[in-house]
Formats: C-alpha cells, sequence, structure tokens
DNA sequence: GTCATTTATCATGC
DNA sequence: GCATGATAAATGAC
C-alpha cells in the first residue's frame, strides 16, 4: 500500500502503486512458513509466560535447545506479543459490550 | 498437551461464521471499485466494520484473504 | 522495539 | 470437496 500511513504512522511494505494491480507484484522472495512442532511451541510458550521479551543469553539458548534460529526466536515473541495484545483488546472490547448491555 | 486444551478454547477457528451476505457484498465493493489499491486506511477499515456489523480485525482479515486469493486466482490464468 | 502486511495452514460451513 | 474466516510464520516499514 503507497504511503498510505494509518493513524499510527507505520506504513506497510511495498511501496508504489498507482497503475493498474502493481500491488499483485511479489515484492520479494519469502521463506515458506513452516509450523513449528509442538515441543517447539510449548518451550517458548513457557519462556513467554516468565517474560514477554527475552535476552539475547535466553534467545541463543532457546534457539539451540528447539532447533531454531535466534532470529526465528525474535520474531516468534514478537507476534506472540502481538497475539497478546490482540486478545487482551478482545477481551476489553467485550467487557465495553457487557457494560453497555448491563447499563441499558 | 495443556496448550491444546487452552488453545482450542479460545480459538476463533473454532467457530467461525461466514458473512452475511449484504456484508460481503459491501466489502466485495469496496474491494472491486478500489481494485488498483485494495488496502483500506483505519478509517475505511473502522467505516466498513461498521457497516458490516464485524470488527476491524475481521474486515482486515477479509481484506488480506481477498488480496491473496484474487492475486492466485488472477495470475494463474492468461490466454 | 511495534505493527500492518504476506503467505501457508488450520478449522469450519455447506 | 472446496469456499471462507482466523491463525501461525515471516517480511518490511518506521
Amino acid at each position: 500500500p503507497p504511503g498510505s500511513l494509518g493513524s499510527m504512522g507505520v506504513s506497510v511494505p511495498c511501496g508504489t502503486g498507482t497503475n493498474p494491480l502493481e500491488w499483485t507484484g511479489q515484492v520479494t522472495v519469502r521463506k515458506k512458513r513452516k509450523p513449528y512442532s509442538k515441543f517447539q511451541t510449548l518451550e517458548l510458550e513457557k519462556e513467554f509466560l516468565f517474560n514477554a521479551y527475552v535476552s539475547k543469553q535466553k534467545r541463543w539458548e532457546l534457539a539451540r535447545n528447539l532447533n531454531l534460529t535466534e532470529r526465528q526466536v525474535k520474531i516468534w515473541f514478537q507476534n506472540r506479543r502481538m497475539k497478546n495484545k490482540k486478545n487482551s483488546q478482545r477481551q476489553a472490547a467485550q467487557q465495553q459490550n457487557n457494560n453497555n448491555s448491563a447499563t441499558n | 498437551a495443556v496448550m491444546i486444551l487452552r488453545s482450542r478454547f479460545l480459538d476463533a477457528r473454532r467457530k467461525r461464521r461466514n458473512f452475511s451476505k449484504q456484508a460481503s457484498e459491501i466489502l466485495n465493493e469496496y474491494f472491486y471499485s478500489h481494485l488498483s489499491n485494495p488496502y483500506p486506511s483505519e478509517e475505511a477499515k473502522e467505516e466498513l466494520a461498521r457497516k458490516c456489523g464485524i470488527t476491524v480485525s475481521q474486515v482486515s482479515n477479509w481484506f488480506g484473504n481477498k488480496r491473496i486469493r484474487y492475486k492466485r486466482n488472477t495470475g494463474t490464468k492468461r490466454t
């Protein structure tokens, strides 16, 4: 999406595009998405319970023990924090709905 | 094992519902009328969400799915 | 770091 | 049996 910024100032990949269907073009070669194993996910979740932000030392250990790259561990925690935030917002919205319904 | 049960409970995929026909029409109308740049702004998403009776996240999901599937369906067939 | 995305995969509807 | 909505890896902008 070309230069269209949200209210937060974070823009999105791709940078051009006013002419026909330029957005359909592939920007970069992406690595194929591979779901992690149950064990990998479980260990990452356990560490996430301790702290949502992992130190570099811990990240190195996790990567080694789970046979992942440090980059994968880093990104997993980033996505996990986003998931957490999304769930929090979802619960907050439901609370709002409940309050509105109750007071009306 | 614990995770599986927890995830089965709060995973919205388990209770997925198709959007109403009217909502799909609104979303498709916006998509095809903005085919050169089908990336609605945050405000546009909010308005679409309000008109369709769904959440902003659902609008984002819909456009994400629509873009990739439109690309795949149109890119493969050429004459 | 966040966060809107892309993409594949998942789970469901019909 | 695929269409469809939501989620899980992965990227890129800032």
